[in-house]
RNA sequence: GGGCGUUUAGCUCAGUUGGUUAGAGCACCUGCCUUACAAGCAGGGGGUCGGGGGUUCGAGCCCCUCAACGCCCA
């Protein structure tokens, strides 16, 4: 070992790994199993920030549940991304200025998954790059044989359950993407735009009624204007009251629904049901024409006006074209300036418009009540807790999902029409056949299923369902799902759903829902706003294990993790610390005799004791947090066992007795300690850095290692070795007498460099500055020690972490550089003493804090006012005698 | 309009059932090349816990209210 390189060591062991086959679940182990699946990526997609976290924390979760001996299974694999990958490859295509019509249906899928196979393997990589212990063996891809059958198969069952339904419906349709969109793909988008309140005209000449609008060019499909029935001001309107609908000649009623909001604009709405979701079910209701006046492109129609005037015309030019117009007429009455929420497509940001048209939709409800009381009943757990109230709510909302997208990649839908008789026939296999009327005139429906209808199987159709496999036995339901909250409603609430229905269990016992990274100002990562940062440069120049320690250290489960370089720098640092002390340890314990250090127990000294202990309270502080799922806990935990506990004290210790001369015996001991205590951090620090722990390992002498260290088990806390607490508080006051000196020294302005003599003494006697003095000397640079204070002495209380004074250290002031600035800084850590003896002191003369507290309470409060006082005194002393 | 969340040090965030003078990392200041590590070591400064009210012996934490910001859904 020299130098720590992360990129020499990172692929050669990923590589290893995968050939020892150790990320390979078996389904015939007697070990209990673990399973997740992942979230899967898109299928063009390439590894950015929320990847590089979510697949951090699953393999943490993975390689810990290895370690603590589970038959662990992490399915790989991608989605297709209907829309998506369709947009790629048709932007391929016009390269060679060529449409998909131009290749037809069959040569355009063939070129889809030619590009699969060509790209779609990229992010699949960049994962095993971040160290993910997937089991490749069973990757798997929405598109493939058998998860394809199982979306036939889930379909089929809902159709004949009649769960699934074709109708004209309105739907969210992207203009550009040209295809439906569901409810949940739109994004709403709060837009500075216009109210237009517009004159329209009764058929008898007798006024005008006026109808406010955000859409203009939507009046063209008008087919009423609707008023509150309790509206004071149009109670003499009758109901069917014709109107002339300007720009049409038509004639339109006026009709009442209760629908209709009294306070906002004029009162009075005009009703376009194929432009607008309220306005067709209000259509409904009252039996409207359905007048559609747009293309599929977001153009005009021949129904747009008298004669088709606004033909071809652009929705947003018609509507310019059409307030001029109404404004030359004498029909504007005036333009508001309103702020609206508009939907965009969330695939391209295209303006969603409302649109009717011939849709399959699954019916919901039933599905979801079953969703909502396995969640009610805790089979299914959010992590954090808190987002059950969102799935809830989203749940209890819920309306039919439209899954018929109109796209060639994807599942095309099993449904195939007959031209004889109109019938419906839906089947897995392709039927030759009508199954009514058997004539032989079928086609299959041209439109595909949305991408979220499989992956909505995800977690039991990776598994081999519908077949009855042995890893649906034994790996379903699934352990823990890791995604992130901006999927619940897309993704997770379906496999919830899904699962049930087709499962008849919960798909996953816990759902832990990790954080969006955000950019260092907290905005979303964005192309278009330039503050992508790429998990891939970040690993080339950090490491992976500084990436993945960063996200675990990040990951509090607040929403918003706001990633700031800095932190993964840092990080990277902490590796190089890892590295280092591993090289001192493994350099020092060469000639070890192994020992078993539980039946030396008693022969410890005190550092060992203390360094052992610490190990212990790591070992199961880690188990308890990671059964949690506390990331940043358990990754900060880390940091501060190995760097603070391990470095910065038991390794500085340790020096003494190893450069001690004739004491083999007991530096024995002390190597056993290190390589215990450096072999079993490598196993618990293994999952959230695994390439560094690995390298680390191999390097462990020969006859304390496996082949890897990810044969090694999870380690044992043991009873032996840890040690009482009372036992251990002489440790606890060595550090704060080292501490105490080093802060005097500090307080006094000494140089580091310099070793000073100092006074020491303690309330408990001599015992603990005798018997380690060797410590106290080295840790604090100190030349000599001795037992009584000089009459020119300084000093300074030492305070035990439990704030009690335990003693008294010195230094002659003799040897002072600069005596004012010392002063100035005791006199304020005396104020800072005062403000804390006020507060002691007004909850002691409180008689309701001495009557009602708990003794306890009381009694730390008064022990903690002497102490105060001796400090005081002590600090006043302090500065008169600097003073002097 | 409805719902969810956030507000703690210059920045990013912890703070588990209410109980020491509220913590960490980074940044900042001072001094050190003390041979595992300058990607380091030692020490230090810095906060009226968004405002107001309440419950309690005691509130960053519980309750009410207001404000700002963010997200989701209408």
């Amino acid at each position: 070992m020299d130098k720590y390189i992360p990129s020499e060591i990172e692929e050669k062991w990923y590589e290893f790994w995968t050939q020892k086959g150790y990320f390979k679940a078996d389904n015939n182990s007697t070990k209990p199993p673990f399973s997740i699946v992942i979230p899967p990526p898109n299928v063009t997609g390439s590894l950015h920030m929320g990847h590089a976290l979510n697949n951090t924390l699953q393999d943490i979760l993975a390689r810990y549940k290895r370690a603590r001996g589970f038959n662990v299974l992490w399915v790989p694999g991608c989605d297709h991304a209907g829309i998506a990958t369709q947009n790629v490859v048709e932007r391929e295509l016009k390269k060679e200025g060529l449409k998909k019509s131009d290749l037809g249906r069959e040569e355009f899928l063939k070129r889809v998954w030619a590009w699969k196979e060509k790209y779609g393997a990229t992010i699949m990589m960049q994962l095993r790059r971040l160290g993910s212990s997937c089991d490749w063996s069973r990757e798997r891809f929405t598109m493939d044989e058998g998860l394809s059958d199982a979306v036939k198969e889930v379909f089929v069952r809902l159709y004949n359950e009649g769960l699934i339904y074709r109708g004209d419906y309105i739907v969210n349709w992207c203009p550009r993407c040209l295809t439906a969109i569901s409810d949940i793909e739109v994004q709403h988008k709060e837009i500075a735009g216009h109210f237009y309140h517009i004159k329209y005209p009764y058929a008898d000449g007798s006024g005008f009624i006026e109808v406010a609008t955000t859409r203009p060019e939507t009046m063209l499909g008008d087919t009423a204007v609707a008023v509150n029935p309790e509206d004071e001001r149009y109670k003499n309107v009758k109901e069917g009251t014709m109107l002339v609908l300007p720009e049409t000649g038509r004639q339109i009623p006026i009709i009442k629904d209760s629908y209709v909001d009294r306070e906002f604009g004029t009162g009075a709405v005009k009703i376009t049901p194929a432009h607008d979701p309220n306005d067709f079910e209000i259509g409904l209701r009252h039996k409207l024409p359905i007048i559609n006046v747009m293309t599929e492109n977001g153009k005009m129609n021949s129904n747009a006006g008298e004669n088709g005037k606004y033909s071809g015309m652009d929705r947003f030019e018609a509507r310019k074209k059409i307030v001029e117009t109404l404004k030359e007429q004498g029909y504007l009455v005036k333009i508001d300036d309103l702020k609206h929420a508009v939907g965009h497509c969330y695939r391209c940001d295209t303006v969603v418009e409302p649109y009717v048209s011939t849709q399959w939709y699954v019916k919901i409800k039933s599905l979801a009540l079953e969703a909502i009381k396995a969640v009610e009943n805790d089979e299914v757990k959010f992590v954090p807790d808190m987002w059950k109230k969102v799935y809830f709510e989203w749940m209890h909302n819920i309306k039919d999902w439209c899954i018929s997208r109109q796209l060639w990649w994807g599942h095309r839908i099993p449904a195939w029409y007959c031209d004889d008789c109109k019938h419906i026939t839906v089947a897995k296999e392709t039927p030759l056949k009508c199954e009514k009327c058997a004539g032989t005139n079928i086609h299959q429906d041209n439109d595909v299923l949305d991408t979220w209808f499989s992956s909505g199987l995800w977690p039991f159709s990776t598994l081999g369902w519908p077949e009855k496999t042995k890893d649906l036995e034994v790996f379903y339901p699934t352990s823990v799902l890791v995604t992130s909250w901006d999927i619940l409603f897309f993704w997770v609430a379906r496999m919830i759903m899904m699962g049930l229905k087709f499962m008849g269990k919960v798909p996953f016992a816990h759902v832990v829902i990790n954080s969006l990274v955000t950019d260092s100002e907290g905005k979303k990562m964005s192309k278009s706003r330039g503050n992508v940062v790429d998990p891939l440069e970040l690993m080339k120049v950090y490491s992976a294990d500084a990436l993945r320690f960063t996200m675990a250290s990040l990951e509090t489960q607040s929403r918003h993790i706001a990633f700031s370089e800095e932190r993964a720098k840092g990080y990277a640092a902490f590796m190089n610390k890892i590295f280092n002390a591993s090289k001192y340890t493994l350099a020092n314990i060469e000639g070890i005799k192994a020992v078993d250090l539980k039946e030396k127990a008693a022969s410890l000294k005190l550092p060992e004791k203390w360094m052992l202990s610490a190990l212990n309270d790591f070992i199961k502080y880690m188990e308890d947090g990671l059964e949690k799922f506390r990331f940043s806990d358990t990754a900060l935990y880390i940091y501060d066992f190995f760097w603070h506990t391990f470095c910065d004290w038991y390794i500085e210790i340790s020096k003494i007795e190893l450069t001690a001369e004739g004491n083999g015996e007991y530096a024995n001991i002390v190597k056993n300690v290190l390589l215990k205590v450096l072999k079993e951090s490598l196993i618990v620090m293994h999952p959230f850095i695994p390439f560094i722990t690995e390298e680390v390992y191999s390097n462990l002498p020969a006859g304390v290692k496996k082949e890897s260290i990810m044969m090694e088990s999870w380690p044992v806390v043991s009873a032996e070795l840890s040690f009482d607490k009372k036992e251990l508080s002489d440790m606890d006051d060595l550090m704060r007498i080292i501490y105490t000196v080093r802060n005097l020294r500090g307080e006094l302005d000494f140089s580091p460099a310099v070793k000073v003599d100092v006074f020491l003494k303690l309330e408990s006697g001599p015992g603990i500055t005798e018997k380690y003095a060797n410590i106290i000397k080295t840790l604090a640079k100190v030349e000599n020690i001795s037992g009584a204070a000089g009459p020119s002495c300084i000093t300074r209380q030492i305070v035990s972490t439990g704030a009690a004074v335990i003693g008294t250290a010195g230094i002659d002031k003799s040897a002072i550089p600069d005596r004012a600035k010392v002063i100035a800084g005791r006199e304020k850590r005396l104020a800072d003493i005062e403000k804390g003896m006020v507060s002691v002191s007004n909850k002691l003369n409180n008689p309701n804090f001495v009557n009602n507290a708990m003794k306890k309470a009381v009694e730390e409060e008064k022990a903690r006012l002497v102490s105060y006082e001796a400090e005081k005194k002590a600090l006043l002393d302090f500065i008169a005698d600097l003073k002097k």
